[in-house]
DNA sequence: GCCAGTGATGTCAGTTGCTGACATCAAGGT
DNA sequence: ACCTTGATGTCAGCAACTGACATCACTGGC
């Protein structure tokens, strides 16, 4: 939460500080009440005092509001695969990757529900966390690669482990809330582990 | 490029037949002299002779007609996977899919590497096609549960076939024409296996 | 205390994707 | 000849974005 407000910094002088934030909270406020597709920006803007132009300087596009945490996501990844040790197999590294970015989705509180209650019923939304799973993948992927790791093995080790990580997260969703993430993650791994095995 | 542009005839009736694959050629034929963004609906229809009221109704929207014959490609997914054994592992039965998947994509000729060079350059379009085979993983994943697999076994048997498609078709497109598909999946599948042991 | 510069916001016009409503026109059957 | 049907044309309009320019508060230097 107060990790999705930065972007903002307050040393520099400001108008009425938090535009950014308000206009965050409106538009999570307007998915939630109305539905994505039934929200038109101009809307958000308003409940957020500002205009829609200010809104476009803020965010990319409409559907962005909801992907914005996503770098600093990106960025905990690497730090914990730059962390393991060398040693370790491709697998495990990426794996380490998705424990990291799961501990710190479950700080973000009810925000993950509810952006996910948001996303499931609007394709268009769907498109856009895809594309960012896939550029988590890719980010894998380059670690690896950085590691030694040759390809195709560093992109399959990425693609593996995004899979075990969409696959507990979907769980996790449908859990009563106090559950590990990084618990479902790993039974899913496991559980790949076995199908590609054959089993 | 032979550019048949052809437009109302009055000698030969008030429209001519075969309006979807004017506008199909069309898009094809501008995405990739001038790329997908720089390309509007209107020259597209103004080169298939018709207006932009009538590509709408043939295809959703502007990036769809990159992915008209998914449907029937997933047909063939479907077919495959019936014609399964019932004792075939999970990973095998989702795998069948992709390799007949794959025999399809190669009677194409070269229109899917015209497609993925025109997709590859353009993040709308990636996001396109990501959710497009998302829509395949469900699809198997979904074959797999009416085969008594139970998840999130299935999830992650079709996630896994759909990496070693991902990836080996991403090889295939590097390799020099004539290459069989089919083999370079079924190599991505094998390094998956062996990523996923822990190599 | 004043003044110029800077950065966030407002304003406005314009393009483009996309949709609904209605008109038109050829083809085929009765 | 008439009527129905289906594909297309025409037109108006909304909403997502973008570029250009104006504004206005705050800051730093004088």
């Amino acid at each position: 939460m107060s990790v999705t407000v930065v972007g903002y910094d307050p040393s520099m002088g400001r108008w009425q500080p938090g535009a950014r934030g308000r206009l965050l909270q409106a538009a999570l406020e307007l998915y939630g009440e109305h539905g994505y597709e039934r929200t038109t920006v101009a809307e958000i803007a308003a409940r957020a005092g500002l205009t829609e132009r200010t809104f476009f300087r803020h965010f990319a596009d409409k559907r962005e509001v909801l992907f914005a945490g996503n770098d600093i996501l990106n960025g905990v990844i690497v730090e914990a695969v730059a962390a393991t040790p060398a040693e370790t197999a491709p697998i495990d590294v990426a794996a380490a990757g998705m424990r990291a970015a799961a501990a710190m989705i479950q700080e973000g509180g009810d925000l993950p529900r509810r952006r996910a209650a948001i996303i499931a019923p609007s394709v268009e939304l769907q498109e856009r966390e895809l594309i960012k799973l896939a550029s988590m993948t890719a980010l894998l992927a380059e670690q690896l690669r950085g590691r030694g790791i040759a390809e195709p093995a560093a992109s399959l080790a990425a693609e593996a482990a995004v899979a075990a990580f969409k696959t507990g997260f979907a769980r996790w969703l449908e859990d009563e809330p106090g559950r590990d993430l990084r618990q479902r993650i790993d039974e899913s791994l496991d559980e790949l582990r076995a199908v590609a095995a054959g089993s």
